[in-house]
DNA sequence: CAGTCGTGGCG
DNA sequence: TCGCCAAGACT
């Protein structure tokens, strides 16, 4: 038997036996799940853990039972109980993929798939695998860094990528499609693991170059990272009575289409009350807080104000009740200052 | 292509 | 403590 056929082989024996149980997974063997299922799990864990993903995933589920229910949904509704998972384009994207299929179904092809909004390269083989059993070849970042110890490639990402991706293509199967996917992420999440890999109870170990060189942790190589920058802002908190100013934010753009506190605009230093919703007394609140993005930390000057007369509203501004403000569904910068408000009184 | 886009957990 | 990273997509 090709030594291909054996590493496939081993996986599958492997998951058979120590396939994690997940809330959008059907057991080894068996039937597909539900379409819709898992192209809302796999949306939700795009860049994302499964500890993380799991509570919203059981959430939605619950709230919206079928595609058709979550293309009903009103779209702040949805975009609420994204809240606190990150990456809001996701949530956008989402409610258009619904709509767009709800009634008729999601495509069972890799390049169908690939045109709905959200549904990229790895999605679309995941759902194609997962959800309709075909063969697709799978490559998240499990599987990229999995794919690279067992045969060594010393090529630095992204630049490997084809490499890897041609080395995966060698060793999927075609039969099992959903499952060996799975039996790969699940390799790379509890076993081949990014700091101490467990490479003693990995089925596939002696056919490993990584292993046998000694020092898998040195795969996949990756080009260094640029350093994070650091930018300044404020948010205003602004109350009226037994409510607080929240603004609703552009659609595109960091934190896009989600409802928030208001902020001037953020800049390499501290812009104090520039940008602030309305001219009042405003007081600084105790501490500043520090919230760390992909790419840049944010670090921001609390002010408290009450509203005046003549502060004039605008569009996508709202009264919220401040002992409500759990409910509003703010991502987690927001929430984290809110509740600096709201000891503070 | 390289930058943008969240958050929380882990060693 | 803090840098690294996760079932990536989009421009």
């Amino acid at each position: 038997m090709p030594v291909e056929n054996q590493i496939a082989n081993k996986l599958l024996a492997h998951y058979d036996a120590q396939a994690r149980s997940l809330p959008w997974r059907s057991p080894p063997g068996a039937p597909p799940a539900d379409p819709y299922r898992v192209w809302l799990s796999e949306i939700m864990l795009q860049q994302t853990t499964v500890a993380a993903a799991a509570p919203y995933f059981e959430r939605f589920t619950k709230r919206w039972p079928t595609v058709e229910a979550l293309a009903a949904a009103e779209d702040a509704d949805l975009m609420a109980a994204w809240a606190g998972l990150g990456y809001y384009a996701r949530a956008r994207n989402l409610l258009a993929t619904a709509r767009a299929v709800a009634g008729k179904g999601f495509p069972d092809t890799e390049a169908g798939l690939r045109e709905l909004p959200g549904i990229g390269g790895y999605t679309a083989a995941a759902i194609a695998a997962i959800a309709f059993g075909h063969r697709a070849v799978v490559v998240d970042a499990n599987v990229e860094r999995v794919v690279a110890r067992l045969f060594a490639i010393a090529d630095p990402l992204p630049g490997a990528k084809p490499a890897i991706r041609a080395a995966a293509d060698s060793i999927t199967p075609d039969g099992r499609a959903g499952d060996f996917a799975q039996a790969m992420m699940d390799l790379g999440a509890t076993i081949c693991t990014v700091r101490a890999p467990a490479c003693l109870a990995c089925p596939i170990h002696e056919h490993c170059a990584g292993y046998v060189s000694g020092d898998p942790t040195a795969f996949p190589v990756k080009a260094a990272k640029k350093a994070r920058p650091v930018r300044h802002g404020t948010i205003f908190w602004l109350e009226r009575g037994k409510d607080v100013l929240l603004v609703r934010r552009p659609d595109k753009g960091l934190l896009g289409g989600m409802r928030a506190l208001p902020t001037g605009s953020w800049g390499d230093s501290p812009p104090g009350l520039a940008g602030a919703p309305c001219d009042v007394g405003w007081h600084a609140v105790e501490p500043v807080v520090t919230h760390v993005f992909t790419h840049f930390e944010l670090r921001l000057a609390l002010v408290a104000g009450t509203s005046e007369k003549h502060c004039k509203m605008q569009p996508g501004w709202e009264w919220w009740p401040k002992d409500r403000i759990g409910q509003a569904g703010l991502p987690t910068v927001f929430a984290k200052a809110a509740s600096i408000f709201g000891r503070d009184g």
